[in-house]
DNA sequence: TAACACCATCAGGTTCTCAT
DNA sequence: ATGAGAACCTGATGGTGTTA
């Protein structure tokens, strides 16, 4: 039978890259962590390191044990996660990066909260890296982005897809009566504003732009969709949003919608650390999503 | 090249848990 | 209460890397 405590500490020398980080990182002994994964490499029959001097240095059949020992690690921590939570008050810790529109985000959770459990949630805001980093740690339930987790990053988490919105063009009403005379060549000259290069939105904008002919006058670039949108209210250039969000914008910032690029299309999507949506209020958002997005699109 | 620091491991003892 | 075994400790040793 295998011993976990032993791959724990197996696990520990593998990453650390070795016995005294490790012990330090467990606050135990060298001697201790040396001896237990002298036992597991005894036990398994196989030597999970070479000894190069006085460093460790794993074996193919290590760098396979590293490998499986993480999937059962994270699946631990999936096990602990929710039967801590089956026996309390049921959250939901949702990680949102930045370029997901603030009511985008409020609309595609608010089926979690019609759940006849009450739920309490709790919504960070960090870098996608972090975010997905947090998540694979399981201290997050679902990260809200609108770039997927990429299949060479390392970190375990699957990508369920919510979602598609066409991007859509806006201003103040003066700019974009300019905009509309003769769209999109008209566009030529006139001032842009531009979500950050960390979203897809300002990769997808620029290659459109190229792809029309049309030279970007870049007035103004944001992290956040907010600050873009209050910049395009005073009239300080077009910015763009998806088409989901347009009767919102256009009420709320009282700007114009200029065209609907149908063309560039956005997409949505819920991570996840596991392939299975267990968290209830989790598969309430993903099965509740598609509807919400069509609802809003056709607020417009 | 010698001195030193660092690291892994061995030996032997203690503490804790659990079954009887 | 007691004994077995697991887990951990301290002290010591020897090998290796670094630096003056």
């Amino acid at each position: 039978m295998l011993n976990y405590k032993q791959l724990y500490y197996f696990w520990h020398v593998a990453r650390s890259g070795g016995v005294t980080r490790a012990a330090q990182q467990l606050h135990l002994t060298p001697q201790t962590i040396s001896g237990q994964v002298a036992e597991l490499e005894q036990s398994l029959g196989v030597a999970l390191f070479n000894r190069v001097g006085r460093r460790l240095v794993l074996t193919a059949a290590g760098r396979q044990a590293l490998e499986q020992a993480g999937a059962i690690f994270s699946l631990g921590a999936e096990l602990e996660h929710s039967l801590r939570h089956a026996s309390q008050e049921l959250t939901m810790q949702v990680g949102i990066t930045a370029s997901v529109p603030r009511t985008l985000a409020f609309e595609l959770l608010a089926p979690a909260m019609a759940l006849a459990t009450p739920l309490r949630l709790i919504c960070h805001e960090e870098r996608p890296d972090q975010l997905f980093s947090e998540l694979a740690r399981h201290k997050l339930d679902m990260v809200l982005t609108d770039r997927p987790l990429p299949p060479d990053s390392g970190i375990r988490g699957y990508n369920h897809e919510l979602g598609r919105s066409p991007l859509a063009l806006f201003a103040s009403p003066a700019l974009a009566a300019q905009a509309r005379k003769g769209f999109p060549a008209a566009l030529e000259g006139l001032p842009v504003l531009i979500p950050g290069e960390k979203s897809v939105t300002h990769d997808r904008l620029l290659a459109w732009y190229h792809q029309q002919g049309i030279h970007p006058h870049l007035v103004g670039q944001f992290d956040d969709s907010a600050l873009m949108k209050s910049f395009g209210k005073a009239g300080m250039g077009i910015f763009p949003a998806p088409l989901a969000m347009g009767e919102e914008i256009t009420r709320v910032y009282g700007v114009e919608r200029i065209a609907t690029l149908p063309e560039v299309t956005l997409s949505y999507y819920l991570v996840s650390a596991g392939r299975h949506l267990s968290h209830p209020g989790v598969k309430a958002v993903m099965e509740g999503a598609s509807q919400r997005l069509a609802a809003l699109e056709n607020k417009k």
